[in-house]
DNA sequence: GTTAATCTATCTAGCAGTAGATAGGTACTA
DNA sequence: TAGTACCTATCTACTGCTAGATAGATTAAC
């Protein structure tokens, strides 16, 4: 696999466990039986890591609802889909979104990283909206915070005190919300 | 003022703004006007430190909670008014819950600390559960879960978004949920 | 009351370890 | 032979943390 993705990919991982400022050069080179050196080679900054991480997580995320919005015709099964997005990262990967463990350290992270990050809540919130609106809710807008804050928070809540019934409890009651 | 106690002051609002990592003792002995070694004389390591700061956060808000029970004799006010402990903080402090930003990096922090915070979520979920059951819903202990989900995703949205509509749509929802 | 002993809270100075980052060299590949 | 992807070696800055000293307050003994 290509280097640069593959750091990504641990960056990645250990960021969405641990936050941003827990992982460090060395542990990722070590992880991948290479020098901390050489991944400035591909990232001459932390900042630069930060950014392509969180800007790829953030187009992987578009990309991802581009494609249920091509699958699902209904908006109802689109949100359901967009719920189950997260249910499976958290229960077959125990990872929360990256966007929102950075989101919790925000004030501390170098502001190209933050501000991918407002950008994919700010991305979440619209393609959310849009289809609240199209279910004919009012406020659709409040609605799509709500889910997104909802599942964000979850997540955390979840994953920090291993027990998934906190998200299963945050995704049902936003499916409910929909009926 | 005690020293003790502006330690921990200094160093919560630092880690409601950037995390566990990102504060170290040199900042806060910084902002005391003192030298950080002498830090280590109130609080011998770090991992001291983040379990003082956690459980004083837990036991000021356990005490909140009863306040609250013991003021407000209705559930649909207690909520209303656990609601409000967040809002306050979060307006007019800019500050986010202590647990909610620690719980997002919780794999990289000490274990005595990451305790305290599962601790935290539970007392918080116990104390909404029993309001949700006075007030004869359904599963009350879901409705506690998604409650302080909400509340915890919104309060990070909003705080790294810079826009306090995502903490009240959520806020909003909530009131709803309790007509 | 004075003296001695102890405690508190800070200081200066410095440790080992780790952080991100850089310069310059090497080997492989197109 | 130009570029890619790594290496070794090193740097500076900062991390948590410790040792030992000091000034001032408190307590106990005589």
């Amino acid at each position: 696999m290509d280097s640069a993705t593959q750091i990504l990919d641990i960056a990645e991982r250990r960021m969405r466990q641990t936050g941003y400022n827990a992982v460090s050069y060395r542990d990722i080179a070590a992880e991948m039986g290479i020098k901390s050196a050489s991944l400035h080679y591909h990232f001459p900054k932390k900042e630069d890591l930060g950014a392509a991480l969180t800007q790829r997580y953030s187009d992987n995320f578009a990309e991802a609802l581009q494609h249920i919005a091509s699958r699902e015709p209904h908006p109802k099964d689109r949100i359901k889909a967009f719920i189950d997005i997260y249910s499976t990262e958290l229960k077959q990967r125990g990872l929360v979104c990256l966007c929102a463990v950075l989101g919790a350290e925000t004030e501390g992270l170098p502001n190209r990283v933050s501000g991918e990050i407002k950008l994919f809540f700010d991305k979440n919130i619209n393609w959310l909206t849009q289809q609240y609106q199209a279910l004919g809710k009012d406020e659709p807008a409040n609605y799509a915070k709500t889910t997104l804050s909802l599942l964000s928070g979850a997540m955390v809540l979840s994953a920090s005190s291993h027990d998934n019934s906190i998200f299963d409890a945050a995704a049902d009651s936003i499916a409910q919300g929909l009926t």
